[in-house]
RNA sequence: GGGCGGCUAGCUCAGUUGGGAGAGCACCGCGUUCGCAACGCGGGGGUCGCGGGUUCAAGUCCCGCGCCGUCCA
């Protein structure tokens, strides 16, 4: 590692190579900005703050950093990148009040496509977390700004040393080729063509795509990583050549086909790892040197009781844990809470990697949650949102923890079960496998462990239960494909977006119809008895969204009056444009002018479960504590479901306390008040904003003065009390860490009142008592009703006693053995069971057979003592006497059991056991 | 969405071709002791997750559902 190759140990300082960030040999830059030297290393946070002042100087609008849970996108798992959050707006399905913006994005990338779990921790570059810087121009400026500012920012304002930097382009685009070397005075021997591979972006099969162009950094020689060190640029630098920057093109617009036209406005997207170029100005090789994650890489240490630097296993360790330490403690504060599905789950394994790692250290005790609250103070400032969530966090990370622990334990004990019977030293891979897939312990853990017992794992085994595995869930998944969004519906939304109405109305006279559908196929008119999608260009029918359930109501004929359909269902197929489910009762064609109706009264009950639902959530909060936030909610005209982010039950008290709040503003008759304004003011004047829900610039903010602030799109009762009556019917959990209430309102909740009366009175009149008395009246019932039980016991017990006294004399003496072979009728299994077994106690050798007949069932018991099982089967005996009364039976030499049906054959069978006993004697 | 494992006393769990629902800890009582710990004896406590089915008989076998865990997607 350390010959006299120069090569570097990890965490050094390369200074020996010229001097980072320097401008030529030594002289120090004069001039406005300050660059950066080796006395004077700027910090993560300042580098951040320094890209987003230097393109707010620029005209482009700061946007905060999206949750790190993509709000409606179902092909990402997570926020990877900063253009996630415009997706819509490059496609131009959204629009924006600003046509340049510049973010700090948080990104995770593990799961999905881009997984590099298992790399983090051995590279220097690889993480789960990390932040994406990017300017972005939707249809703005270009190519030539966007080499400029990219150019000017990292060699005047982070001072790079221009010898060190290296561009590529795609190998078709000549013009970024020009651009570079005429904005920025690169030297053509300093820029490389890649291929599709490398430098050609495109958001999917389909859509806006384009050519892109990427900023490389050489950390000099002898910086490559062990064994890689032959690698050239820039087909691979070996860890030499760090990619900086990625600035994309957006300059095409790609259809089904593969054919590509021009955009019109083509636009700007662009990242920078802000790690990575932590790392490089602060003169390190890894990022995990940089002052963004060394912090957080030597509590870890200090948790686990070692020191970093010490040990290279241990290091890895520490590495791990202080990357998936950020990644856990930013997914929680956005909503994931560890699970065994989707998002959760990958959550879960991030965590349970670091606890794993730890473990196989030597760590013995939780210690993820308090590093999750390092790193929650080291980012505070940026995001100071991870200070209010730390506790929570906290919370939630040490009960991960305690769930690690214990099904590790299980699995321990499996693992040395299956340990016991490995033949030849080898455990076989069906027996990890099984370990793993149903036990969830690691391979590598298991791998650890066998060492210490001296056994192999056969991995090959291992590997191919696993293939299985997959594909057994492959094959699963065919048969459901993705509902695809039918382009035509983006069609008729090219035609303009659906005005709403319904906050205002219900009703809406001069409606034009848009479009109709059959079958996703556009037609011109529709007849009686059809059932169709119609759009208008305006409606008061709300869609569905927000959980609050779609409209339902009628279109009418403007002339007449007459109904010409019923609306079943009101959704959006895309946002911004409501569809109506439609159940034609007249003809209707395109460009008709209708009434459009909602029914009112399921409306009405809808906006007060929405309000109440509001009203719910904040006292949900003042009683439970802030950690609750929604994690999902239905809002329908027969009730409301609303889940929240609570670690246990909610107990009867703290419900009747929530209860009595939401309702104390209801009695109280409050005007709910909505106001739209900006996404940025709302959020500052303490309106609570959803997680993973996407918002465009304007918002609506629903407010119970002095209660409840939330951002909401849906509909609202005018005052608190028209919601009449808010009653919590049910309470349950729904998944580690999160519970969901059910309640109802208004009539609902009359109705609820009602039933739960009539279901009291039904009782006290049964009880003949009153409701005061109820309770009290039923635990005496119950109370007597065991002592009832027990008394019954007793006094079968004491005939069953008596029966035996007259039993033991029917008893014949065969060869010194005692035999009996007697009917007891009225008795059960179990009584004859303790007779048979108490007479063979008192009578310590002897065969003996009982049998009782009830309701035309025949219940046969039989007993030998142990001294005489070699000669007398009990199962043997029964089965005969069953057999003769049209039944079987069998069970252990000493003891059996048998049944039939037959009763009037009983009397002769019992008889035969005595000679049947005699021949076996 | 698809596998696999689990659900038995307050807690941790055992329960082997289907044939007496059990252990340890905890709890209560008694004994021993100056007292405590420990020990001994005795006792209470169970819809065997829920619902169907097969069987003379189901904790045990079959089907469905629920919850928890775990892996794959």
């Amino acid at each position: 590692m350390d010959g006299g190759g120069g090569q570097l140990q990890r965490g050094q300082a390369f200074a020996g190579y010229g001097s980072l960030g320097r401008e030529g040999g030594g002289h120090e830059e004069t001039g406005g900005e300050r660059s950066v030297c080796h006395n004077n290393i700027v910090t993560g946070h300042e580098i951040r703050q320094k890209f987003l002042d230097f393109f707010a100087a620029r005209q482009h609008k700061v946007v905060r950093s999206s949750s790190l849970v993509p709000g409606d996108d179902p092909t990402l798992l997570f926020t990877n990148a900063g253009m996630n959050q415009f997706k819509d707006v490059f496609t131009g399905i959204e629009k924006r009040d600003y046509t340049r913006a510049t973010t700090a994005q948080k990104c995770v990338r593990a799961g999905g496509k881009h997984n590099d779990l298992e790399n983090v921790g051995y590279t220097r570059r690889h993480h789960t977390f990390f932040e994406m810087m990017g300017n972005f121009s939707f249809g703005d400026y270009f190519k030539t700004d966007a080499i400029d500012f990219a150019w000017e920012l990292i060699t005047k304002g982070y001072g790079l040393d221009k010898e060190r930097l290296y561009v590529t382009v795609f190998r078709e685009d000549d013009e970024a080729e020009e651009l570079w070397q005429k904005v920025a005075g690169v030297p053509k021997s300093r820029i490389f063509r890649l291929d599709e591979k490398d430098n050609f972006w495109q958001m999917g099969d389909t859509g806006p795509c384009g050519p892109c162009s990427e900023i490389h950094y050489d950390l000099g020689p002898g910086t490559a990583e062990p064994g890689r060190e032959h690698e050239q640029f820039p087909l691979d630098g070996g860890g030499r050549f760090v990619e900086i920057w990625n600035l994309v093109f957006m300059q095409f617009d790609r259809d089904a086909s593969g054919k590509m036209t021009p955009l019109p406005k083509p636009s700007i997207d662009t990242g920078m790892g802000l790690e990575r170029v932590a790392a490089l100005m602060q003169g390190k090789l890894s990022n995990f040197e940089c002052d963004l994650l060394l912090p957080i890489v030597e509590e870890a240490g200090r948790l686990l009781g070692k020191h970093h630097g010490d040990d290279k296993r241990v290091d890895t360790v520490l590495r791990i844990c202080a990357d998936h330490a950020r990644a856990t403690a930013f997914l929680i504060n956005d909503g994931v809470l560890p699970s065994n599905e989707g998002r959760g789950y990958v959550l879960r394994k991030i965590m349970r990697r670091a606890m794993r790692n730890a473990r196989m250290v030597g760590a013995a005790d939780p210690f993820l949650y308090q590093l999750t609250g390092f790193v929650a103070d080291w980012m505070k400032g940026p995001y100071p949102e991870m200070l209010e969530s730390v506790s929570r966090v906290a919370r939630v990370v040490k009960d991960e923890e305690h769930r690690y622990a214990t099904t590790f334990q299980v699995a321990e004990k499996v693992f040395h079960d299956e340990a016991k019977s490995a033949a030849g030293g080898l455990l076989p891979g069906a027996a990890a496998f099984k370990l793993y897939d149903t036990y969830g312990m690691a391979l590598d853990e298991q791998e650890e462990m066998a060492r210490e017992l001296g056994l192999s794992i056969d991995v090959d085994g291992f590997n191919e239960s696993m293939t299985k595995q997959r594909e057994r869930a492959r094959a699963s998944w065919k048969g459901a494909e993705k509902a695809q969004i039918a382009p035509v519906y983006q069609e008729i939304l090219g035609q303009g977006r659906t005005q709403f109405l319904g906050y205002e109305t219900m009703v809406c006279s001069t409606a034009h119809v848009l479009a109709i559908l059959v079958n996703q196929q556009r037609v011109q008119n529709v007849s009686t008895g059809m059932e169709c999608e119609v759009v208008l260009d305006r409606t008061p029918f709300y869609a569905e969204s927000g959980g609050q359930a779609g409209d339902t109501g009628v279109l009418m004929s403007p002339a007449t009056g007459e109904p010409l359909g019923h609306v079943t269902a009101t959704y959006a197929a895309v946002p911004g444009l409501s569809v109506h489910k439609l159940t034609v009762m007249g003809a209707l064609h395109v460009d008709d002018l209708v009434v459009a109706r909602v029914n009112e009264v399921g409306r009405r009950a809808t906006m007060r479960n929405h309000t109440a639902t509001h009203l719910a959530h904040a006292a949900l909060r003042q009683v439970l504590g802030t950690h609750v936030k929604q994690a999902g909610s239905v809002v329908e005209p027969g009730r409301l479901r609303f889940d929240f982010t609570h670690y246990t039950a909610v107990d009867a008290q703290e419900l009747a306390e929530v209860e009595r709040m939401a309702n104390a503003q209801i009695l109280a008759n409050i005007s709910v008040s909505t106001d739209v304004m900006e996404l940025d003011k709302a959020i500052d004047t303490g309106a609570m904003a959803l997680f993973g829900e996407k918002y465009g610039e304007k918002v609506r903010v629903v407010s119970v003065p002095g209660f409840s602030r939330e951002l909401c799109g849906g509909t609202h009762v005018g005052s608190t009390g028209e919601i009449g009556l808010i009653k919590i019917v049910y309470e349950g959990s729904i998944s580690a860490g999160v519970r969901r209430v059910e309640a109802v309102t208004g009539a609902a909740a009359l109705k609820k009142f009602q039933e739960t009366a009539g279901v009291v009175h039904g009782a006290t009149s049964l009880l003949r008592t009153s409701e005061g008395e109820l309770l009290e009246q039923i635990e005496r019932l119950i109370t007597q009703q065991k002592s009832l039980e027990r008394q019954i016991e007793q006094l079968k017990e004491k005939a069953a006693q008596a029966a035996s006294g007259d039993l033991e004399s029917q008893a014949r003496l065969i060869q010194g053995v005692k035999v009996l072979s007697a009917r007891v009728d009225g008795m059960e299994r179990a009584q004859m069971r303790s007779l048979a077994d108490s007479l063979r106690n008192k009578w310590q050798t002897a065969v003996i057979v009982l049998a009782s007949a009830t309701d035309g069932n025949v219940s046969i018991i039989s007993a030998v003592t142990k001294d005489l099982t070699a000669k007398v089967h009990a199962g043997k005996l029964a089965g005969a006497v069953a057999q003769a009364v049209g039944g079987k039976g069998g069970g252990r030499p000493d003891l059996a059991e048998a049944g039939g049906k037959d009763a009037s054959a009983l009397p002769a069978a019992l008889d035969a056991v005595y000679a049947s006993v005699e021949g076996m004697l």
